[in-house]
DNA sequence: TCAATAGTTTTCCACATGGTGAACTATCAA
DNA sequence: TTGATAGTTCACCATGTGGAAAACTATTGA
């Protein structure tokens, strides 16, 4: 409970930057790709890039893989999983067959209602 | 281009903080809240809360209206759907392509029923 | 009018974040 | 062996964040 929310934290801290979402994009077109290849795009320095790795690897968005002196970066997008399902809540919001199924379901509770002389 | 993604940093951001969280959950149960109600359940303070809501405001999640002397907070719900967007670019890792399928088909069997007069 | 209630603002604090330059380790290739 | 390449670590800086206490404004009800 406490330790799900902890990892909600870290995974919607991760998506705040900019650069961490084009890193997670990039590694959604790419699967696998070296560190100084995923900072190449960047005006930033190897060292920042580094820091938005490491929080992306503490929030487990994606894993490091060392050979030979280059390291693999690939993403593990199962947090973002747990992310989509808590936004999934409002959901009914924005989608229009929804919407229109819980008007009327509440329509339909308040005619109960009134019929019922409450 | 680049207010959009400022308005995902912020959206993101806004999300980081269980408290904050809680809220939108609460908001989303009760659809109007004073800052007091909202406050009751939390051990911080209310100043603490206020800067939690001025997140939350300024990320566009919350709306704030004045009556007297109590403010009533409500949910916006569009910015997260904005986040939603971002995230189901992902999804493909985690929805089997015959999940998507049964949805579609969900939805339509739902527009069918809609369509007869439910 | 006066006290309680609802919110806000201000000042302060500790700590996290995003960036830098410089120095370092490790590996590959000539 | 030696130099380039790949990545890391360190010390530092400015700014942002989440919290508290205290003092403040504004409204309501007795």
């Amino acid at each position: 409970m406490v330790n799900y929310q902890h990892a909600l934290d870290r995974t919607f801290a991760a998506l705040t930057d900019p650069t961490r979402r084009a890193i997670l994009m990039r590694l959604e077109a790419e699967e696998a790709c070296s560190v100084s290849a995923l900072a190449e795009p960047f005006a930033i320095k190897l060292p920042a890039v580094m820091k938005h790795l490491d929080v992306l690897h503490e929030a487990g968005l994606v894993s490091r893989s060392k050979t030979g002196r280059t390291v693999t970066v690939r993403l593990i997008p199962e947090p973002m999983r747990d992310a989509m399902e808590w936004l999934e809540r409002y959901q009914r919001f924005w989608t229009p067959r929804l919407d229109r199924l819980a008007a009327y379901a509440e329509a339909q509770e308040a005619a109960m209602v009134k019929g019922h002389g409450l």
